[in-house]
DNA sequence: TAAGTATTTGGTAAAATAGCCAAATAGTGT
DNA sequence: ACACTATTTGGCTATTTTACCAAATACTTA
């Protein structure tokens, strides 16, 4: 594999694992309704500051959200609704596990 | 956050995290052209045989790609052709990105 | 300037991931 | 049964990720 290859993929891939976590994707689906601040996202996630703004600095380095300070707080917004498509895309493939659980379930009877 | 938005989330964010990786999304682009054996993915990855079949055991457990052992082999095929569209919005975050760093180049000076 | 609030950064420990090798398994042909 | 090939599994180490705490920073207001 050609190295120009190996860096598109992982580039692609960086920013699908920016995605890849429970609290990370809360708050790309939260940002998608409009901008927070850190503390609001903080209430909604449930978990320490320091490792909300973490998450966020994850978000931010990937491409997918932009920070604006005003006063005090930081707001962040959504920088890439299209990302919203692929959970429509992930259920599916959950719906179709699920339906393929319970046919081997049957032809385990 | 109640525990089945907390499952949902990590359902969601397990399939995420099975596409990111570079071989992964490599294998999954692959596949997209039609079923593949392992052997003939391993030298597309260019890893370890071991590694390889990890990284599609990974992919299926996801519900991503289903096997099919005819032979002495294992093909696999893509279940999920939906997850093609990431791509796209993967590719237009990056554009963004190089966008928004010329920008701050450009303001720098 | 001092105190207070919001956020980020640094450090650290625990857990998850990725890679390789060697060994086990499964199917084929002799 | 034996040798041969394709794939998976187990074991190990190195790396990455995650979460929390404590400390630093940035801004506001008294």
């Amino acid at each position: 594999m050609k190295k120009a290859e190996q860096e598109r993929l992982l580039r692609r891939a960086d920013i699908l694992k920016a995605l890849a976590h429970p609290s990370r994707l809360l708050m790309v689906e939260k940002l998608a309704e409009g901008e927070r601040c850190v503390c609001e996202l903080q209430k909604m996630v449930g978990a320490d500051m320091s490792t909300v703004s973490k998450h966020l600095s994850v978000l931010k380095r990937a491409g997918l959200v932009q920070d604006d300070k005003r006063g005090l707080q930081v707001f962040y917004r959504l920088l890439s609704p299209c990302v919203l498509n692929f959970f429509t895309c992930v259920e599916s493939v959950i719906e179709a596990r699920k339906k393929r659980g319970r046919a081997a379930c049957e032809i385990a009877k």
